[in-house]
DNA sequence: GTCTATACCCGGATAGAC
DNA sequence: GTCTATCCGGGTATAGAC
């Protein structure tokens, strides 16, 4: 293991266990066991170890969804358990500002295909689906549902709005 | 106008102007005229601020979908909108932790209320149509969507799911 | 490629005089 | 209820020796 990749996995450590305010340089490089200017030899600065982990989360996230189970539910079953599993990692892609330039082409469709697989290749329904997957784990991860509510049933009702045939009459 | 309400708009001037990064007690007392240890005369800590605002945006929510054109594709232009138009005060009800404890008991259901109500009181469904809007509005905010993105034809595609009715056979 | 030392700026918050 | 002065902690990042 590189250096380099030492750095990422420290980082990616202390985003899940501390979240983002405790991916800091100075916690960074205690963490690997080296002072804080030691890291800007192996990145010119914070933003590219951020970007880093975002393709890391990236990739992460696309392996998750290509090997879940087929269908709809077992779709979006892989897309929940992957950011329940991974909340920090999810947030570094949703609601920090996503280095589209340096990352290396491709991840981001990558990560988009088994939903717009899903629907068939309507991309306005994979849209729509995305939206509601995304929309819901925010929620759940931001505890704005109450205390007991039966998430899987609100998942549920959404995705029955998501099974074919949609327009009637018509089949694949 | 009280200075506690003087406060309290310019911190939400200062959000809508520069983001949460921009929401400082320093710049806060800049804004006012004062001192920033003022501040401290009127509110304990800055926490006591936010929640303040998220009670305000709550407000300022609920009074947007109340108002609303009836029907599902009224409510859900509505939700965009306002959401659009107030991107950090929706920001700080759903990216940050939300402050329950402070909060007057019955804002946040008054915020619910009319999806409840287009879902004919079914709350997984009223749940599901809340994380599709939410999904959709937070994507959008980020900045996830490609350029020249149909954002509208993605909503649609996912209200289709919303029309009723949903169970065959059955009717209201 | 690592270190020490440090610059620089920013944050929230308190003490005590007026 | 406002002020001045200040504490204390924390962040990113650089210079220059080794």
């Amino acid at each position: 293991m590189t250096r380099t990749d030492e750095i990422l996995s420290a980082a990616e450590r202390l985003l899940a266990a501390h979240g983002p305010q405790g991916l800091t340089m100075r916690q960074l490089a205690l963490e690997i066991g080296v002072k804080a200017p030691s890291l800007y030899k192996h990145f010119p600065d914070k933003a590219a170890i951020e970007a880093a982990l975002q393709e890391r989360a990236l990739r992460g996230q696309s392996e998750a969804l290509a090997h879940a189970t087929p269908g709809l539910a077992g779709l979006a079953s892989a897309y929940r358990a992957w950011a329940l599993r991974n909340p920090h990692l999810y947030g570094l892609l949703s609601r920090q500002h996503l280095h589209r330039d340096r990352l290396p082409p491709g991840v981001e469709d990558a990560a988009a295909a088994p939903l717009l697989r899903e629907t068939g290749g309507d991309i306005d329904r994979a849209r729509a689906l995305w939206g509601l997957a995304h929309g819901l784990v925010e929620l759940e991860l931001a505890g704005r549902f109450p205390e007991g509510t039966d998430i899987e049933a609100a998942w549920r009702a959404g995705l029955e709005g998501f099974q074919r045939p949609r327009r009637e009459g018509f089949r694949t």
